[in-house]
DNA sequence: TGTAAACCGTACCGTAGTGGTACTGTTTCG
DNA sequence: CGAAACAGTACCACTACGGTACGGTTTACA
């Protein structure tokens, strides 16, 4: 099915909240408790955030996560990539640890140059939109440019 | 995970391989073969689109899939709500038979306007891509435009 | 110094969706 | 009437997801 998870719809809810108390420091109770989320999902989504270095945290007594940085140089797009993980709309594109694509029918399979273009939309679409507009409740709307692309890259797929 | 079905993927393909060959019946075996998957799963999607209505089938010896239409009158939008059924990017605004929204949590949730946005920049995005685009291998490229919203709607979320 | 608050790590489990196979119709042409 | 091709359904192994539980570590503060 093509949805976010909702570990991921958490770690948003998390890193818009989060932001919009912007220098303060917030338990992941607090959190869980204003969204009516299960804690332990919160705190898992929060370490993941932290980890990926988004967020910082703070441990012991008083402590919990803090956003400290610039809400518009933090993207969508990075925050989709540290709780979601590695992912691509279609396999396709995917490569492994060496680099190699992990598509078995990748060479018998001459049609597929448009499924890159759309993975890459998309992804290009998330990179546009900051935390800073997620926190002001941005509505967007997507515009597709649509260049004619030469057939000389054509071999390479 | 953020990516489409297998299925969905040979959706696309099947239907770029009989808009390539507008107006020619071509059979499963033969698309199976073209792009080296296993024939059930072509028939598979190949009947999902025609119950869809957006590709011919004709039944007995000779017979095979069709596409008549005009390419550019077929969005990728509607390609993938036939394929990949009903969908939406978040839980929360995927709504149930009578038309309510399903997510438990709506009423408790403030932050999520943007969420809905988010879902609708996408589809938006594949609405904006036509069968002929993908025929042609354009490689589409996203710009999302960014309107503040007034917080009018607010009370409604 | 000890206790509670809070983060950290890991493991576990039921459920549902995915990807794939198999088998049995049903239609149509020759 | 038989072969080609679509149609429908059932089944199964595998994986990911959503959620829970439990024990460990750090820190503030009395």
């Amino acid at each position: 099915m093509l949805k976010i998870s909702k570990l991921t719809d958490y770690g948003l809810l998390a890193a818009v909240y989060l932001a919009r108390h912007s220098g303060e420091v917030s338990s992941a109770r607090e959190i869980a408790e204003f969204y009516h989320l299960p804690m332990p999902m919160i705190t898992k989504v929060l370490k993941t955030l932290h980890q990926s270095e988004l967020i910082e945290s703070q441990r012991g007594v008083g402590g919990g996560y803090s956003f400290r940085g610039d809400a518009e140089t933090v993207t969508l797009g990075q925050l989709i990539d540290a709780l979601e993980g590695p992912w691509d709309l279609v396999e396709c594109e995917t490569t492994d640890d060496q680099g190699h694509a992990t598509c078995a029918i990748r060479v018998a399979c001459p049609s597929r140059r448009f499924m890159f273009g759309i993975n890459r939309a998309v992804k290009g679409a998330f990179e546009q939109v900051t935390l800073g507009d997620l926190t002001r409740g941005v509505m967007p709307v997507a515009q597709i440019d649509k260049p004619m692309l030469s057939l000389r890259a054509e071999s390479q797929l």
